[in-house]
DNA sequence: CATGATTACTGACTTTAGTCAGGCATTCCC
DNA sequence: GGGAATGCCTGACTAAAGTCAGTAATCATG
């Protein structure tokens, strides 16, 4: 089934889909124009959710800059970092694009029935959740990678959002540059070069495993994500020669916690003082 | 949600199977391998399929020749058309091909649990039927083209399969070159240049309007095609000024039967002497 | 059997996409 | 404050994709 998906549904949609996009410009300079949006965008995003050629996205860019569609300039914080915003005439052959998006879509609704519609669009929403899913990558990353960094950051923004008391990062025991072996691990999700979760993996010779930094973006939540990072990070601790993981946890994280029941995790007394804990779980390793 | 689809589905996985595709070949070389396949196929069949120019794939087919993966000889019947077919070497490329595409497949379902995997697809069948459903578009022609004689010559053999005393078209009532304004008209429902139906209707100034040659292939039976169809036919017979449409059956046809009386026809007594026929149905125009 | 349509082929092109190396400015990190 | 890294840019390429006009062979048709 997948195969002939990936024959029919991808191939003849996506030519319709590039048709419609394309119309009098090359099609990667309307990628590009469609990327950019309304709102504007940093060079570098554009860059890797495109996945371009440093040098080819420059002469895009100059090619639709002289076009009198877009202007660069520089960005607001980062000094290397430039920005690309659509001028007056940008944003109107953006609505174009937008139309004729929306003219597709129609174009693939109308001739259905109303049933056939919403079976449609339900099983689109469907095929695009779980393909999602399946291309989440777990990879180990060194904790200082900037993946890593955009993945601690909203695993702090997330705590502190969601504890009684907010959250204090500089208190935290462990330094994430120690997360490193043979000390450590930390594991990154990505989904297409976006980090989408990690956690993270301290390692002490005689002692149990300890998982930290278990998070998992809002946006592919619910796609079993969590339960891979926890798999693979047990897998590793077992690899690394421990025989018991523990780990503590927040009471305002539940569904953290009734992943940790339902993987096997038994509550223990308090191992830390961690001040931030209100569960300590544990798990022998086969 | 189409548009969201389109994004994220089709560009992604689209972009992957290119990727699987290629390798170490040009990517139009590598899908018109594919296409031509272990049985071989017709340079003209080909050309349609993937909607190439007749230049550029001459060219494609002689630089597969030349590397000795196929060899494009005369074709069985017309004179003209030549027919590609894969050498040893070709097979064996062929076969790279398809171990790369299942591994394509596999890699999509690797990561997921059973139960994703089989709502994935279940999810990628729906949205494949569907989408086929709205790539169908129905349009006039004249009953000599290609694509209308595909039809008949399938519209025949079909009757001829499924009437208790086979099918004769020799004693049809009305020639099929009848069928051409204003005596009456045609229509054919395809699919990316395959004809997937077809209908036809008779006009008499001052008589009912009578419905022909109404057909849908296999391969998009239950999509709803028969119906839009039908229902052109009867937007055309009121447009022609036509205010009863009428037609026969045979008992044999059991989903058309269904059809009609679904959608308004009741049954009147035989207006004709059809010898296959045994029902005969009409529905007043508004 | 002449005529026009269809099929495939060739040669001469253009455009698009993409790569690579080197350079400059800015920022990060001890 | 001095590398090292990062982000963007330019110039010089190459390969792939696609277009167009013209030609020869074959077929359908009156």
């Amino acid at each position: 089934m997948v195969r002939r998906f990936n024959r029919s549904v991808t191939q003849r949609v996506g030519a319709l889909d590039d048709g419609y996009l394309s119309r009098d410009r090359p099609l990667a300079q309307s990628r590009l124009l469609w990327e950019i949006g309304p709102v504007g965008a940093e060079v570098a995003a554009v860059r890797t959710r495109l996945d371009l050629d440093a040098g080819y996205l420059s002469r895009l860019l100059r090619t639709l800059e002289s076009a009198g569609l877009i202007v660069v300039g520089p960005g607001a914080g980062d000094g290397r970092v430039r920005t690309a915003r659509l001028t007056e005439a940008g944003r109107a052959e953006w609505a174009v694009l937008d139309r004729k998006s929306d003219e597709l879509a129609w174009s693939v609704l109308e001739p259905l029935t109303d049933g056939q519609r919403s079976r449609l669009t339900s099983a689109m929403a469907e095929v695009e959740r779980l393909l999602m899913a399946s291309l989440v990558t777990i990879e180990p990353c060194h904790p200082g990678e900037p993946r890593a960094r955009a993945c601690l950051r909203a695993y702090v923004r997330e705590l502190a959002a969601r504890f009684d008391a907010g959250f204090d990062p500089g208190g935290s025991s462990v330094d994430d540059h120690e997360l490193v072996p043979p000390a450590g691990l930390f594991l990154v999700a990505t989904v297409a070069t976006e980090p989408v979760g990690c956690g993270a993996l301290r390692l002490c010779p005689g002692e149990p495993a300890e998982i930290k930094r278990l998070w998992v973006s809002d946006s592919v939540r619910g796609l079993g994500v969590g339960r891979r990072l926890l798999g693979e990070l047990e897998r590793r601790a077992v690899a690394a020669g421990a025989d018991l993981v523990r780990l503590d946890t927040n009471r305002n994280l539940t569904e953290a916690i009734r992943l940790y029941r339902n993987s096997g995790y038994h509550e223990i007394p308090a191992y830390n003082s961690n001040p931030y804990a209100h569960h300590w779980f544990a798990k022998p390793l086969a």
